[in-house]
This record gives C-alpha cells, structure tokens and sequence, in this order.
DNA sequence: AGGTTCATGTAACCCGTTACATGATTTC
DNA sequence: GAAATCATGTAACGGGTTACATGAACCT
C-alpha cells in the first residue's frame, strides 16, 4: 500500500471542504487558480479510485432528476486523519528544495481543517528553515560566481529570490495570524 | 519516439559545458544547486541511455591508469541542435502555470548556447508572459476573496508574489543585459 | 582487513500523460 | 438534428522513485 501522492491530497482537501463528482474537481482544476494540477480525467478518476481502495474516501451514485447521475465523494474519518497527518509533519529542507508545491497545498487547507493555531505554527516552521536554507543556497554560490555564465548565474539568483519572496510572505502572513489573534485576545 | 524529459535537458545542457560521466552528473545534482534534480541511479543512467538511443548524446569509454574506467558521454551536433530548439521556442501561459522550472533550466545555459542576443529576447518575452498573466491571476482570485478561508487566500497570495518575483528579476535581468551590450557599442 | 569513495547499472512499481470511448442532457 | 456540455471511465506508454547489486581503487 503505498502513500498519497500530492495529488490525492489534492483532492483529499477539496472533499473535505464538501462532498464533490470527479467532474467537479476537474473544473476547478481547468478554472481556478489550482490549475497546476491536471485536470486530464485520467488523472482524477483513478487518483480518486485509489483513495477508495485506500478508505480515504467514501462514494455513492447520486440520482438527479433530469440530469445525468453521478459519483459524490467525501472523506472518510480515516481520509480526514491521514491528511491532517501529511499537513503537520516536520517541514524538511527538502520539502523547499523539490516540494514547495507540496507545502503551499498543506498550508491551503489548514484553517479548515487543523485552524489558524496551527497554520501560525507552520508558517513560522516554513519561515524557519527558510531563512536558514537561504544564506547556505548564497555561500554555495558565492564562490562560483566569477566564472559561471551570465545567464546561468541570473538563472540561480532567480531561485534564490524566489525563496526570498517566499520568506517575505510568509512573515507577512504570521503577522496577519498574529494580529488576528491579539484582535480575539 | 518519445519527447526529451526536462531531465534529459538538463543532462545535456551540461554535457554542453563538457564531456562528463553519469557519475559527475550526478554529483552535480547532489552537490550543487541543481538539486533539484534527482541524482539516484536509477533516472541518470537510463536517461543517458534514452538520449544515446536517440542519437543527442555519443559515449565511449575512458580509460584511465590507477582509477576506474568511467563512461564519458557528450552531445551530438543533433543534439546540441534539439537542446537550442527547446530553448528557443515560445513561451506558454502553460509553461508559467505548471513549468517554471523548465523556463529557467532554458535560460540558464543560453548564453553558452545561442548567446546573449537570444538571451535577452528570452526574457523580454518571459516578462510580457508574466505581465499579462499576473493580473489575470489576480482577477480571478479578486471576487472569490470574500468567501475563502484565511490559509486558502493567503496560499493563493503566495503564487501571485512569486509570479512578481519573477517579473522583478527578469526587468532587472533585462536592464544587465542591455547595460552589458551597450557598454559593447 | 574493512570502510569509503568511485562508478555503473538493473528491476519492480507507481503514477501522470495522452488518447480514445461512451452516453445522457441541454441548447440552438 | 447537431453541437456543446455534463459525466465517467479505460488503456498504452513512459519516466521517475526506490531499492538492490556489483565491483574497483583508495585510505587507514
């Protein structure tokens, strides 16, 4: 039995917040700014097959008057258990280096499902390793400056201030949780 | 015949550079900020075998006093001509959604490749993509603002500034260019 | 003699891509 | 009655992940 892929999470995370057909997590994955998934049904449909045969998730034919009957699914106990879990582990390096995809989609969902407490956790982790990660990307690169090419040089210093931009976020949005719960205090 | 993977690319780009073995290669994807690729085995040395199989790359073995023999592989004139065709066709709104990586990895052998000319042309055209993407990402999500959980907006946040990031650095790319060729004339 | 680094591979598995297929319902 | 939309699937294919395997040279 192997692990949900990001994907699965995906989907896992639109059910959560109502149940959905396979249609309908295509369309937002045409329509919405999730569109960096792949709204191909040969993606969702088998994806969603799996997190059944995994017990993630629940479905029944829904009937319609008139319209064409489909297949609503919704998560099971175990289906919200296991995307919490996936949501709270440890942020590693690297979850920066090859996941940062991943990690956008777990902070997604976390007000809805584990609450702003801990979204403000996670945020500060992410902001942790970050400014920890960045000096260590630039003292790497340093060195090799003098003789690398213009533009694999630029290419690089592009990656580096795209996880700058990423550090200012995030501190940005601990603020916003942080002010948020003094306004509540 | 199937495509080349961005891995592939990447293999070549640095076979471009000079000859080297699966071996170097994978050291670079594990010492250097290329880690973003994966250095197991189990992708370099099929990977390198797809590209021979389709006549990108030649190897032959190098022999050597003391140390192991080692595979050295380098690009074929067709595949130093597939390497500057990837890098010089248009950019898609669909590669700045789901291949932003694989924009960068163009850029960053370009200068070594078709030259500083092309370079900047690239991104010139990269910063046109991204101004006209950029607002259309924000009026998409404008409207939904109301009615989405914190975590979920401010996620979705993320992406935009990380789309201005780039649009940043690639004015700014740009302007050294243009200095550069100016301080030629 | 034993551990590390150099060096190259293979095999099972899984998932995403692409393309194809089907059929109901609504709209023009 | 034809086209578009709703809705759900399957099948071939390919490439990346993980794990395993091997063996030479070097260092201590």
């Amino acid at each position: 039995m192997n692990e949900t892929s990001i994907l699965g999470y995906a989907l896992l995370g639109l059910l959560l917040q109502k149940p959905r057909s396979g249609y309908d997590l295509r369309k937002i994955f045409t329509a919405t700014p999730m569109r960096t998934f792949s709204d191909s049904p040969g993606a969702i449909y088998p994806a969603l097959r799996r997190l059944e045969e995994r017990g993630l998730v629940r479905s029944h034919v829904q009937e319609r008057s008139g319209l064409r009957r489909r297949r609503l699914f919704r998560p099971t106990s175990a289906g919200v258990a296991e995307f919490k879990t996936w949501q709270t582990k440890a942020i590693l390096r690297d979850d920066l280096i090859r996941r940062t995809d991943e990690l956008m989609l777990r902070f997604a969902f976390m007000d809805e499902t584990i609450g702003p407490k801990k979204s403000l956790e996670f945020l500060k982790a992410l902001a942790g390793e970050l400014a920890s990660y960045i000096p260590s990307l630039r003292t790497c690169l340093g060195p090799r400056e003098g003789h690398m090419p213009l533009s694999g040089r630029l290419a690089l210093e592009s990656g580096i201030q795209g996880y700058e931009a990423l550090l200012r976020w995030a501190r940005k949005a601990i603020a916003v949780y942080e002010r948020k719960e003094k306004g509540r205090a």
